[in-house]
DNA sequence: CTCAACCGGTAAATATAATCTACCAGTGCA
DNA sequence: TGCACTGGTAGATTATATTTACCGGTTGAG
């Protein structure tokens, strides 16, 4: 492989800020874009400036307007990005051959995922499957996964493939135990009585829920806090709380009776969760194979309690 | 001028690493390439690898080999690399329509350059030069620099355009009062008996100097020591010392009296003072039209005389 | 088969670089 | 004129990159 001089290189950090900059002719836009200070992309166009012997930008009233050498530079500069970009885009495809890799939240994963993941690779010996999992809320990371099972309330964008699973509902569950205390015939009023537990990045959760059957829930009473559903559905199920469940997480900890509605109500929300990929990996032999095989398996859960 | 999404973009910085690392197929040699330690290396691959969320080398006995992801990004890496270097050298050939950096030593710039200079710009008004200077020695550098103004002792490479103008003459120059003293007659070894100044960087001058005189120059004697020739020449003009000139610094201080040769001896040593640029901008109209005026003006030191 | 000479990875300390804060001067518009 | 903009500057601060000193593993020679 032949040499290349790098020292010949400017330096490449601060090509974002040239990039920006040129591109705006504005110092104070760029640094909007790049999240920095207006200082600091003055700073790296100087650095620029002084690798190359060169004035790029010149003042032009109270802003900045491109030198022809910058202008001369920027295609390269632009062009040279676009291709480090492909080439991301390129080693992930090339990676998607080795390792699917697939985001999601944590309950999503243990409590969903987990248990179709066995069968999942039975069926398809060929793909390997790297699980990512996230306590706490995120958006669908596009660089780190290629598939993510996520909730979204609307359309991710014409850049996603958007394949809907199921609902995103809302209903409490408990021990039969706790159940029982709770009353058999007992009113969603009845719940404020009990311990509720709380997942602290979704407390909108309960209030939404009571609110829709008519009843106000004061989230400051001293209910158990927790950070994820996961944990919420673990206390649920050794006794010592209600829990909230979003979606088809408890249905065989129901169907076989280790968990129970303690009160009828059940509210859909607006959006869905779904699986979610970028529209280029859409026709992907892996990814289309996850997709699809998670989609028939979401819609035929008694195809699970055979397997389990 | 279309939006760019930079955040895909890995960092930058750490790519030069991850270049060097594929070339070489080892973190020990990418690291002696850029004059690093291998665990700077070692750290910037993985950095890369983080942002990617991708495996870019693997263990292969006791080295490392390429994954088919670092195969797949890695042409992208280069080409940007290789896009990168030509937008510099494009902004320098646009640099060149408005100015051209001329880059030489202190001395050669006030005792020859400056003389010349406004003659040339008399001569092609359209021409602006931008002159850089450094004290001490350097090589050209073709970055900061579009001609240089240097002393070669061997061909610069087939890079370069060499354009020779003058011998690298070693003879001493002092005052007409201080050579009275040294004594009319006088021989080589009757220096040693007066204040020499010495250019602490080619303390060897005088040492081969006199050497091919026959004679032994002990450096370590108290003489005078400056960090540049031109120091040193204010110092004989000033009758305060014997100077070592390296080139026709000192043609007109000689023809109008100011300094004078105690001695007639004289070293033409190998190498020659001459013009450097890169191979491209050989035929470059500025780049040309500089060159060879300069040229012209070394043979007909003369044109000078006139002109002062 | 062992041991010395390689490789690369790791963690903490360090050195370097990037960035921010707070300021300035100049420009344009009311 | 005065106010709302523009960028540039210097110093302090923060973040980042790099080094130093170490480790375990691999290879090949004796």
């Amino acid at each position: 492989m032949r040499k290349i001089d790098l020292r010949k290189l400017p330096p490449l950090k601060s090509l974002k800020g040239f990039e920006a900059a040129t591109r705006h002719q504005s110092i104070r836009e760029a640094a909007d874009e790049l999240c920095l200070t207006h200082p600091a992309i003055s700073h790296q166009v100087q650095l620029i400036e002084e690798a190359l012997g060169v004035t790029l930008f010149e003042q032009k009233g109270r802003g900045i307007v491109s030198t022809a050498e910058g202008r001369a530079l920027y295609p390269y500069v632009r062009s040279a990005f676009e291709l480090l970009i492909e080439g991301v885009e390129a080693a992930h495809r090339q990676s998607l051959d080795k390792q699917l890799r697939v985001q999601t939240y944590v309950t999503a994963s243990i409590r969903w995922l987990a248990k179709r993941v066995p069968q999942f690779l039975r069926d398809n010996p060929r793909i390997r499957l790297a699980l990512s999992t996230c306590a706490v809320e995120w958006e669908f990371d596009d660089i780190h996964a290629d598939v993510g099972l996520v909730y979204y309330e609307a359309d991710p964008g014409p850049k996603y493939h958007w394949a809907p699973l199921f609902e995103y509902a809302l209903y409490p569950v408990c021990s039969p135990a706790l159940a029982a205390r709770v009353g058999p015939q007992a009113q969603v009023r009845d719940l404020l009585d009990h311990p509720l537990v709380i997942i602290h990045t979704e407390v909108r959760n309960w209030e939404t829920w009571f609110a829709s059957a008519g009843v106000t829930f004061d989230p400051s009473s001293n209910y158990l806090v927790v950070d994820t559903l996961a944990v919420a559905l673990e206390l649920a199920l050794s006794g010592q709380a209600i829990a909230l469940v979003n979606g088809p997480f408890v249905d065989d900890d129901l169907a076989e009776g280790r968990l129970v509605r303690p009160v009828p109500h059940r509210l859909v929300c607006p959006g869905e969760w779904g699986l979610i990929c970028r529209k280029e990996l859409q026709e992907n032999p892996s990814v289309k194979t996850f997709i699809d095989w998670m989609a028939a398996s979401a819609a035929a859960p008694e195809v699970l309690s055979q397997v389990a």
